[in-house]
DNA sequence: CGCATCCATCGACAGTCGTCAATCTCCGGG
DNA sequence: CCCGGAGATTGACGACTGTCGATGGATGCG
């Protein structure tokens, strides 16, 4: 693996090495519609508004969630791709 | 996702989220025999020995290598199913 | 036994990260 | 046009992380 991989490869994974963020990442997938508004999710994760607001920005810059604003609020929506891609890249062998 | 199953994902995905320790994992893998000691990985990587130690210990105790004393040397191998847990664990549709 | 070699550990230091309170921005309703 | 609420941004602070030089064990060789 080259450097340049094994940085890309590191920067995605960075972003989901991080309790919180995995716990998002299954809310906002498990949540009505597929998607969610930060008020849907300070709640359940038990922490500040500023902090969700920053995981989630971490997550919608690693390409991991999609971010909609509709009127006032924002809704995050998962990108399963991007986690089916971070699973190939760790483990190669499987289809 | 619970937040013990999230904590104990992300402990794994923090071993995994370095770039020196993927190339680690990549280069431990294509050694000769599958296995390499520590005088094999410095100069690939560019870091002091104490350094590639270090993330030896953190992918060791993360059970994606596993360490095997024989004599003066500390030869590393690959676990890879370990890998592969990790994998499945980010996508769970594959089989 | 004495010494060189391989590796782990320690101490220190700079940089990054997760968190919160405070503030700012933007939109919809009276 | 103003106001209230949703969410993003900022600043600050403690905790953690990657790195190195120095040191400490253990093992094999002469």
């Amino acid at each position: 693996m080259s450097t340049a991989e094994a940085d890309r490869l590191a920067a995605l994974l960075k972003a989901l090495a991080e309790p919180t963020r995995l716990r998002l990442l299954s809310l906002v997938a498990a949540h009505e519609g597929g998607e969610a508004c930060v008020c849907d999710l300070t709640e359940p994760v038990g922490l500040s508004q500023p902090t969700v607001s920053h995981h989630l920005r971490i997550l919608v810059d690693a390409g991991l969630l999609t971010r909609d604003k509709r009127g006032v609020w924002a809704y995050y929506r998962l990108v399963p791709e991007r986690l089916a891609h971070a699973a190939r890249a760790l483990d190669p062998q499987r289809p």
